[in-house]
DNA sequence: CATGAATGAGAATTCATTCAT
DNA sequence: AATGAATGAATTCTCATTCAT
């Protein structure tokens, strides 16, 4: 887990500040970072429990064993703590994916398909939340502008561009998308089938798609 | 819209009413069905600015210019008044759908797409909600599990049934449903592309898939 | 059952009212009154049922079956359907208790508190409404100083008023009121013993005190 | 009065705990307990001159000049701020009787009745409460039962038991529960006689009942 | 830094009462 | 006279947020 971006958020100096002093700050910040981290788990926790809404700050800081105050000292509010845990998936999934796909010799669908479904089910709990309460929290980025993103890369970087030709990149990203989170989202309820399984269902589908005789009707 | 099945709430009349009393209760009745009515089309408007949770009662009893305790009046809770919506832009939907598709010579996915699109870019209000809101209503028919029964449906009639085999026709219809429901999602933002030009990507995507150059590299 | 005493209530005539209108106010007299005691009786159930406090006008209203506007034809609020309902019934125990005495030759605590309790017992619903609800509806005569009233007309009338001589006469029917009031609220939760024993009982304790072996502790 | 019960809510402490963590720890129980008690009193107050049913939890917390909210930290709902403080006068009422009592030789209705009424003289305003709206509150243990169950254990423990042979104790106990309830109910308006005075009043009537002249009619 | 008692705005809900028909 | 739809004041209760310690 990484918290690097905001450990700096108090490391405002008193003017008077002595090495000793410097020490101090820097248990001050491990013991920070800590409560900060019990915060985040406790968060997720309560979040995937309850749903988003209805998920209380005394919920949260209770699960994290700490007084309700505290949690203010660490998020400006309820949706910053979401968006924070939103935030750190969704890196790690990009992060992940990325190196992933990186270490095959092409960026390929099959590729990127596979190891979103391997992030995604690994994480169920986080994804659960972020797809069934994003669009309920303003500011949150949503999971689905991720998921989009990381497939227009994919389409942009195809060997023969023309065979894009006609289609709407980003609509189609987003269609995409839709096969994808529906994938996740049958998660919800049932661990069946696991990530690889998943994957190739919807690699099929994307890959070939349906069978001719459901669209018309040939007598 | 159509509110038939709670008009004839207060029809159950006195074997003896008179004339009088039949324009009486009549009054009535078309009082409160008005008052529904007006209170239902501001949910709707309500519910589709502000999403579920954000919405209050209060929001909605202004927008419907009556006072709060009417709405109680009416529905039980936010639950009740939004489910009803919901119910009934769905109940149209499949009656609708059921109709378009039986005017044609075979139940076909081409046909269902269509139908479902043009029916949702109509309600795009309606569906925006249902699609955002859905999975934090309890006691919502969750709007996914329409399509996807509709889905089913065309899928059980497929002329042969041996093209399907090796699908998990329950996962299948979940994973197309994705991509219809991203499609009318699409509709939160941008107003384009129409309901005709929507289905024939979604189903240009369904009936032969992605390119192959996607999925493999060939050097 | 007598509402003569509401019964003009709505008698002033129109200046040009004739015979037949005569006939007409009649008939809607009759009607005027029917309603009146449905709605009476209906209140009594309910109030008996729930209480003063969680009785609702509209337990009222649908228990007589009539609209909830028509119990504002005949009373003014809550407060005074209730205390219609306590004053009826005591003028009726007045009465009777009054009948029964003089029936007797001598007024006697004897006859008084076998009457009270006969009574009491017929009617133990609303009684159990009066004692309990009593206190908290503002403009009622309190049960307790019917009873007391009733009492001290007896203490008044006794052939050697020397006899109560020190005693306080208000304080003194006060407290026996107390005897004879628990004596009800025995029957709140139980039908046993009836009236006559519970008569017996509550004169046998007034009449000769407890055993004095429990005032004092002689060695 | 004693929240001895209550104090220790907080004082589980950390056996690490530091002087200034206790300190700490201390000013906050300290003025948490404050609150209450000060909600408490109010609660006594507003009881004591609306009823149970027309105060307002607002009522309350004005009168104890704290936010609404706060009455929720310390109480679940109104009953429950009731209950805490008709128990509270009843434990001690329980205490200080038994106290009184067991100073003496024996047990004697005397003793009894007199620590009664001196102990709700000096609670007047809660004894009304408790007796005005004891019915209406349902978890309430009925102040009647707390004055019943004492007088049982003084019948329980005469000398001769054969002295009450022929009395359902159960019931005896009721009914003299209800003279002193009057005497009790009596100081409603009144502020004379005081509890002495009162004590005795009761306890004559009581030990030798009343005239027989009440009772027959001798010529 | 951490704490948790206190706060009060805001939400849901009820119900006595009015009034057009 | 009767009706019942509509009203809105009043009440309970929750919870994000503040702040003294």
């Amino acid at each position: 887990m990484t918290f690097h971006s905001k450990l700096n958020y108090n490391s405002v100096m008193n003017e008077d500040s002595k090495t000793e002093l410097t020490i101090r700050q820097h248990r001050g910040a491990r013991r920070r970072a800590k409560t900060r981290a019990d915060l985040l788990a406790a968060a997720r926790k309560v979040f995937a429990k309850k749903g988003y809404h209805d998920a209380s700050i005394l919920d949260i800081t209770e699960a994290a064993d700490v007084g309700v105050g505290t949690f203010y000292l660490h998020f400006a509010d309820k949706d910053e703590a979401f968006n924070t845990l939103i935030d750190e998936v969704f890196h790690i999934l990009e992060e992940q994916v990325i190196t992933e796909v990186r270490s095959h010799e092409a960026i390929t669908l099959t590729v990127t398909v596979h190891s979103i479904f391997r992030h995604a089910y690994a994480q169920r709990d986080l994804f659960s939340i972020a797809l069934a309460s994003g669009a309920q929290v303003s500011r949150t980025i949503r999971v689905e502008d991720t998921i989009a993103g990381g497939l227009i890369r994919v389409f942009e970087q195809v060997p023969q561009p023309e065979d894009l030709q006609g289609y709407d990149i980003q609509l189609l990203a987003r269609l995409v998308t839709g096969v994808i989170a529906q994938g996740i989202i049958w998660w919800f309820d049932q661990d069946e089938p696991g990530p690889e399984e998943m994957a190739n269902n919807v690699l099929a589908l994307l890959a070939h798609g349906l069978p001719a005789s459901l669209f018309t009707h040939n007598n």
